[in-house]
Formats: C-alpha cells, structure tokens, sequence
DNA sequence: ACACCAACATTGGTGCGGCCAACGATAGCA
DNA sequence: TGCTATCGTTGGCCGCACCAATGTTGGTGT
C-alpha cells in the first residue's frame, strides 16, 4: 500500500481541514453523550436559550440558536413530547407561538450543561487551561467575524 | 420578543460550540468555492492523497482522507466521470482496484488547492499570522490526540 | 487440499445538521 | 384597502459521517 494511514500534507496544514476535523471529534462526543441522556445538539440549544431568555416565540428561538426555523418546528415537537417545553398562542399576535420551558426541561437542561462540561474536558484533554483559553479566544473572534459580517 | 439575536451563554462559552460554528463557516466557504469548480471536499481528500502517495487501492484512500469505503466508491465514480482519475484492477490483488490521478486531475487539484487557500484567508480574516499559527498548532494536538488514541 | 478468516469494492440505508421553497394565516403599514 | 413582512408548518435537498450486508478474493492454519 504505497498510501498509509498517513493524512495529506495539503490537508493536514490547511486550517479549515484542522478545524473540520476537530469540529467533528466534538460532534461525535456531543452526539454519542447526548444520546445516552435521550437528547440531541438541537435540544440543548433551543432549551439553553429558553432559559437564559424565558418565553420566546419559535422564530427568535431560531434567530439566537442560529437553527433553521423549520428544523425548530421538529426539535421542539421532540421536546413538547417530552414534556420539556410548552406551546401556548400569543394572545398579544396570533401568528406566534409563546414557548415556555417546564420545569422538567429546566431538569434536563441542567444535566446536560453538565454531561456538556465532561465533553469540553474531553474534547480538549490534551490543552492545558490557558491553551484552553487562548482557543477559546481565537475561536471566538473568528465566530464573531463571520456573524457579525451578517 | 424576550429573546434578541443572542447566543446564549451556555452555548458561547462551549469550546465544542464555537468549534461547530467556526468549522461551519468555513464548511460553508468549502462547499460554495468548491461548487464553482464543481468540486466538493472528498474530492479534494482523495485527489490530494492520490497526487502525494501515487496510485493506491480505494480501501487505502478511505484510510488515510478519514472518508469511509463506501464514500469512497461514490466519490471516486464522480472524479472518474470527469477524467480526474482512473480505475484499474490491481493484477497482483485481484480484489483491489488501483486509483491513479489523471494529468486533468492534478490539474483540477492545483487549481483547488489555489482555491483553498483564498479560503483560509477568508476564513482566518480576523487572526494575524502568528494568530494563525497559534490556532494551527492548538488544533493540531486536539487532532492528533483524537486520532493517535484511536 | 481444505476450511476459515480477513480484506476488498460495492450497494443501500441511517442520522444529524445546515439549508431552501412554499403555504396559509396574521400583523403592520402605505 | 391593498401591499408587504412575519410566523408556524410541511416537505424536500445536500454534505458528511456512519453502519450492515454481499460476493469476491487472499492468506493462513491444519
């Protein structure tokens, strides 16, 4: 096999390719471990902002969680049936929906902040705290650069 | 509307969170800069892994680009639709088929690789070059950590 | 020589996540 | 009054990472 498991200089030094990668060793941690708790990336997200922000109609669920609004549609059927949110009309605009977090929700958003930490620690064993810092904020720019740019 | 275009904080904070986001930027750039070449990233993947290891079997390619077998077989009929590559029977392995790049190939990689890099700058915008660096490094312990353990 | 297991290419299917187009209903504004 | 925008919802598409099964072929142990 003239090819070993060896990776591509031309990928290997190409940050997109670094940043895929690493994006993905997230993904599966985040994926596996929310699936032992019965949840996925797209509950987290709108139920994290359900929280910080209380009661909010499903298109600004959207908006901030950077999710699809139809994609809100479904995740948030996943989570009514599991009595982790409640739909209500806007009495105030008939078009909205007001999505409230239960109780129940606020419970399992709690265990998954913290299934979430053990994944961080594992994504980035091999960082020591200021490198986990310094990521953080080069990430973040580049994050912010794009969004901001609309 | 409680909830402006925010992230929560939950989420802001995650490093898995903004490794998501910013490998979906420039996912983004990938798939859009790519598609005017008609191109996608295993394309990319393979020819890149071809031009550097010469001729190798389908299995190899999938080994060493992370894409799995029966991507590979997709991928590599719609490169040999365009004459970027070609099959042949290995006569020493008669289940392997040898993948060799066409000169149209590594052509059609050359300009890629063009193509990738005014992607980088994009994407890298806000970073300075030792910035850059500094992210490179990060992520390539947190690859490497991840797939050196197997 | 034989049985057995491993590797190969291929087919087909799954799931998540990021998208887009269209629809009927409603709100706000000219 | 219309025009336009927004909202929830349905249905679909694509890319990428996976898995399972199949038939073929190689290599090994006995």
């Amino acid at each position: 096999m003239t090819a070993e498991d060896t990776v591509p200089t031309r990928l290997r030094q190409a940050p997109s390719w670094l940043l895929g990668q690493a994006s993905i060793h997230g993904h599966r941690l985040v994926t596996e471990h929310f699936a032992s708790a019965d949840a996925r990336g797209y509950h987290y997200r709108l139920l994290a902002a359900l929280q910080e922000f209380g009661p909010a109609s499903q298109a600004a669920l959207g908006r901030c969680t950077g999710v699809d609004r139809s994609d809100v549609v479904a995740a948030l059927n996943e989570l009514a049936d599991k009595k982790f949110i409640e739909r209500s009309p806007d009495p105030a605009d008939r078009r909205r929906n007001i999505v409230t977090i239960t109780s129940a929700g606020t419970d399992h958003l709690e265990h998954l902040t913290g299934v979430l930490t053990q994944i961080q620690d594992a994504l980035l064993a091999p960082l020591s705290a200021a490198e986990r810092e310094q990521l953080t904020h080069l990430l973040t720019r580049i994050v912010d650069h794009h969004t901001s740019r609309h």
